[in-house]
DNA sequence: TATGAATGAGCCTTCATTCAT
DNA sequence: TATGAATGAAGGCTCATTCAT
């Protein structure tokens, strides 16, 4: 036990700690938002201990903006993952959907922070930085994709590319942050598998019919 | 003070009272979440004592309940008040959906919960009673409608009711919802009237187009 | 349900109301214990409301107080109904013992207030007028017993008459007031109708013996 | 302050908090019962913090099954202490009873908790381990006392080991636990030194004679 | 006589945070 | 870098009791 022997997982590596404090938060906050989620609970999750969550990040709130700041950034590399240019308007469209909504799909974690930081009125949110420039690269590619799709005749005029942006991500984010209290209300579940594919079919259907690429 | 005086405004009218609390909990657990909320500031809110909360509602928990199931049940009146029959299908659906997109824009405490009760796995709701009753009937109408649509050929075939009503929903909860979030990513406030107004039009568009009668 | 109509059991019938507050104070003050019964409690297995129990009683301490003036009381009655003067001296202190043994075991919540009196210093049992009149001519009768039987050789000189009092209650009482902490260190019930029997008749042998009647 | 000074009582040592909260909580109990104990009424008798009771023992209930753990784990050592293999049995049985009376003389913050257990139906006992273990031990050398009396023809036959030590603890409980109750109905102190001393010398005649050792 | 509504005080418990080593 | 012990402040909830009719 004293010398050579393995050592408990996270210990003795800073950085390995800090992303194991940040997991486990992630995970706490998204499931109980910020003012529900438990210090201890968090430390619970944790290999180190609670002691370690002051020392890194020195408050529950920084551990939160931590949280969010690096929820936030991981998006970065999975949007410039998508490569549009190159597609054929229609088609780009289409994919685009698809990812957009897979991309919610696979991180009910990410967009229940997010309902999170609209319940704290996105104040935690002015101290992510980049958000904005990435955003507006965003918006670029689509306003890109639009007017490729206006020239090639497959879409309509006077599409706004915020506003696809907007109406695309409604569509796919409200399917996972209202599927609880739509079970309740409805006798269908959103989340089985089989309607995720359709719903996702129809959001497509919905956005190109939008840009009269229906 | 003995009659006709004005009194205590909620003192010794126990219906009265309970509306009181109930009230000052709805904003409360609106902008506060459920575990954020405090008791002592729903008490300040209100003309009567912490203590009264408890003896009308028992818990927080149980006063939670009541403030969702009340703020539910006046969904009833609201949507009873639309009446679609008489009109011609596609003008119909324009009206729909402005007064959904309108009901939701003017009801940011009722989204807030929505929320809030989505984070909580939508758990207090399976007690509210009549949910399902009143959106089956709500559906019921939407086909109705639907069916008038394309009998005339206005709507194209293939639309399902539950979907029209969760398309048109996801966009326009998502304005309310998401409106903080989308403020601090995007340089634009979709909360400034003349975008509410702007964003108004372009859901009866989308949703228009989406069943054929753009 | 007007006029002429039968009332509820204790309603308008003052000397009933407080017999029966009286009777569900007994039973929940036995129970829990003076700090551990709830007014409410009392008030609910009461056919009047809470409201009343302070119209006739004032406090909990007074209620307390009534309660157990009331059972103290009732001992008078049965201790009288015992006749021993005729009965020979032997079987006297049989009857006496068996009597004093099945008026413990028939009467638990008697014992349990007097345990909780206990706890408590037996303060309350200050203002209970009588006790000790009382208890003087039970001994007396007692030292008349003995006297008999010293008299008519079947008891041996020098028994105190407190003294044997003392070790017939405590006998009768343990077997009452220790059951459950017994029954939890030995695999033994105390309280099983046949070990109750059993029991009796030791107590009876215990005392007997120790007087010499054995 | 740094090395060799005087510390804070129990600060830093955990063990010894510990046992702080439980010595404090062992009096509160056992003047007040569950119930009437105050964490509060605790906390100031401690040299910690009303905090720190919550840190170590979770809450009251926990807190009150510790004492009681505590408390009966203590009778051990003091029941192993006493050795009457080698004494001939009527001395050993003298000495018993007299070491069992002046245990529970010594003991009135036990003999309270048994009282206070009893009323809670011995509810928080089931969780003390060794109890049993412990009883069937002392009820073992009992019986081997017993079977030496009978050899030696000093006892009479038929004496059961569990019956024995339940008359010689009524005997002796019931002169601690109701003293209160007896001195207010009867003139008698049962807790004046001299009254002690000759309760002591009484019980052990009840028992010796009940023996057929008197 | 009777009652539902109302309440101040206090109780048990929890939480984020810091101390001492 | 790491940790178990410690804590002030506050949170949810309960209790005996009184008010107004």
């Amino acid at each position: 036990m004293r010398r050579g022997a393995a050592r408990n997982s996270a210990q003795r590596d800073p950085a390995r700690s800090r992303e194991d404090i940040l997991d486990a938060a992630t995970e706490e906050f998204a499931e109980k938002g910020l003012s529900g989620a438990r210090i201890d609970a968090i430390a619970l999750r944790t290999s180190t201990s609670k002691r370690m969550i002051y020392y890194y990040f020195g408050s529950k709130q920084a551990l939160y903006r931590s949280v969010l700041e690096r929820e936030y950034t991981r998006i970065r590399d999975a949007e410039a993952a998508i490569a549009l240019e190159r597609m054929p308007p229609k088609k780009a469209l289409q994919q685009l959907v698809r990812q957009t909504f897979d991309w919610h799909v696979e991180r009910p974690t990410f967009v229940r922070l997010v309902m999170n930081e609209n319940i704290h009125h996105a104040e935690h949110l002015k101290n992510v930085p980049g958000l904005r420039r990435l955003n507006k690269a965003m918006i670029a590619s689509l306003a890109d994709l639009i007017e490729r799709g206006v020239a090639g005749r497959v879409f309509r005029r006077g599409i706004d590319a915020v506003d696809l942006h907007t109406n695309i991500t409604a569509l796919c984010f409200y399917t996972v942050s209202n599927r609880y209290t739509f079970r309740q209300g409805f006798a269908r579940d959103m989340w089985a598998p089989r309607e995720v594919a359709r719903r996702r079919e129809q959001v497509v259907d919905v956005i190109l019919r939008w840009c009269g690429a229906g």
